[in-house]
DNA sequence: TATTAGCACTACCACCTAATGAGTGCTAAA
DNA sequence: TTTAGCACTCATTAGGTGGTAGTGCTAATA
């Protein structure tokens, strides 16, 4: 009664071990499914044996078709919404089908010359191409799409500015080399004139220029540690205002677009698993939490339905990627879909999105 | 069959002509109609003379109410969906009752409480302080929630800073009396040292502190047409660099949030409307247009449904209103819901939010 | 031994039907 | 002017039917 004999040793391929991962579906399972794959996720709808049977490459009667499909529902791999009703792949059957991807498929010409950014010649600065890039990814693609604006603490600093607001409050205006301004106030308890904001600004822009702002902070926790009666008063300032200036609570950022487009998505029409994306678009800190950590590795990151850490995406895959200047990994960029989308089309499209963002977001870098 | 004797000679009340506002309902029309939208508001659905009789405080029997209920049909207030269902508002419906909302109904204490803007305590800018009220009032209204930015135009200056980045593009960063900090880069043919520029932004906040970026715009423009070459050379390049500063195709802004709560509401369960939503939403300028016309005129703006410029958006009803410093009108806020909203509540809330709003922002001026 | 044909079975779906019920409009009486 | 009564409409629901796409199993076949 077990599906085993569609298994084949992964041992006498790669000689690593391990729990499902050193058995391999044979050549035509692996057919079969793929086939399945590929029809569901352009048709949405359950597939059965005899449409397979005929739609598939190969010379195999319906009966065969069921059977190995009645094994590999014993795997895991597909699932039936009733007993009378095709097979649908699960989120095991999208990763088998995602693992095989190996050639990269390219972007179509036709889509690639769509992929241009225009607002970088518009002067606008690095959020405002950021916004373009996420609003043409949600347009190609037609799912929801996320992009994380830079992160603040690998960005180094090409210019800081300081301006009195009023006799306690300070605006800080901080440059980095990637092309980012963020401003922010501090509160200080005595007031300082404005020619002497100017000296701190120097001062700190001669001292710092070029560091990451994670640098910076330490650097000014060293300085105060270290004896802070020691410096003359005008490095005492600029250090104490140094700090204030440089320890941003800003969490970063990140924008979202195109989260209507999954409504006409067929996948999202129960109540329930709209609710569950509303949720999870409310909820910003855990889609963050994702977008992090796909910029600490290379390459596209897949995560597909229950693979989610995050409960409310279960029923949704993630395609991620980073984007870069020329120096730094910067943030990542995104989709959100159905667990059931055209996986191949959509990573090519993450990815040649990034990279132009990345070539656009490097020219307009400080460097 | 005419349902006139419904109808009263407003010109008696008020001594105003018109076509059909010189006619009003009379008490027992108005009292019925009042109670089906009221009814159906809460409900979403039609209401029928059974129903209505009962909930209804006077004692009307059902034949009454349906006779009533049949004038007012005739007279656009009230529609079917088919021969034997109950009766639905229409948008004219929704105009009269909103008109006749005469007291500006309080928002409960409770509500009230939760309508605070915790990210002025967070050293946020501008920017931030209006994501956090969109949400806000998204969070509360469970509609979709637009806020324009500051207009560039109006807003006064408090400082331009002009930095170099490279030998050709030069940062501008201008920071705006309301608090907001715009930052562009603009080209230029010949290279200028940083001392320079800096020559050049103490003479343009010299000169142009406190003036809006339209009065700026003017008097550069003035400068530019008077005789350019009667002026020193500093004089000349900083007109030139200031004229490009301050020209911003920045055509101001917007935040949207809570757009897919729409979807949880019934009256937008069907793909077609679905789908005229997103296209309005992905349209901003078009919604833009409509914060924009807030701004001008004071109080609360409704729009319902049909009386939507926007064909996309007349199956919804808008409410907005503007929200200031102590010195200008600065921007809008407003949400995007069913024509069959809770006006009464919705008014209120988005009143109160802008109230807040506007304190808050007032309070991070720089006046 | 692997594949396939045949057959019984299942469950959704689209369609029809009849019954129900909430609602209307009209008319005549109060 | 209001209301009771009655005939009528139409959406909704439940029950029943046939068709269809699918399954699992078994026995025959290559």
């Amino acid at each position: 009664m077990y599906g085993d004999f569609l298994l084949v040793k992964k041992a006498a391929v790669t000689g690593k071990r391990g729990l499902l991962e050193d058995l391999v579906l044979n050549e035509r399972a692996q057919l079969v499914l793929n086939a399945i794959i590929e029809n569901y996720i352009q048709s949405s709808e359950p597939i059965g044996s005899r449409t397979l049977s005929k739609s598939i490459g190969v010379t195999l009667s319906p009966a065969t078709i069921r059977n190995i499909m009645s094994d590999l529902a014993e795997l895991g791999f597909l699932i039936q919404t009733h007993t009378s009703a095709g097979r649908v792949p699960t989120d095991k059957a999208y990763r088998f089908y995602v693992n095989s991807l190996s050639t990269p498929s390219s972007v179509p010409e036709q889509i690639k010359q769509k992929i241009t950014l225009v607002s970088t010649e518009q002067g606008m600065q690095v959020e405002g191409i950021l916004a373009e890039a996420v609003h043409l990814l949600a347009d190609l693609t037609k799912f929801a799409c996320v992009v994380s604006t830079p992160k603040a603490s690998v960005s180094r600093l090409q210019r800081i500015e300081l301006i009195k607001i009023s006799e306690d409050r300070i605006l800080v205006i901080l440059v980095t080399k990637a092309g980012v301004v963020r401003d922010k106030i501090i509160f200080v308890k005595d007031s300082h004139s404005q020619d002497f904001l100017n000296s701190v600004a120097s001062f700190l822009n001669e001292k710092f220029k070029n560091h990451s702002m994670l640098e910076i902070r330490e650097k000014i926790h060293q300085y105060l540690v270290d004896d802070r009666n020691r410096y003359h008063d005008l490095l005492a300032q600029a250090v104490r205002l140094g700090k204030k200036a440089f320890e941003l609570n800003n969490p970063g950022e990140m924008l979202i677009d195109g989260q209507m487009n999954l409504l006409l998505d067929p996948h999202f029409d129960e109540k329930s698993s709209l609710r569950s994306l509303i949720d999870a678009f409310n909820q910003k800190s855990e889609i963050m939490k994702i977008l992090d950590d796909s910029m600490r590795q290379k390459g596209v990151h897949i995560f597909i339905g229950i693979e989610n850490d995050f409960e409310q995406l279960q029923g949704c895959s993630l395609i991620m990627t980073s984007y870069r200047n020329n120096q730094n990994v910067l943030g990542s960029i995104g989709v959100v879909g159905p667990t059931s989308m055209d996986y191949k089309r959509i990573i090519s499209i993450v990815e040649y999105t990034a990279k132009i963002l990345s070539e656009t977001i490097t020219e307009r870098s400080y460097d």
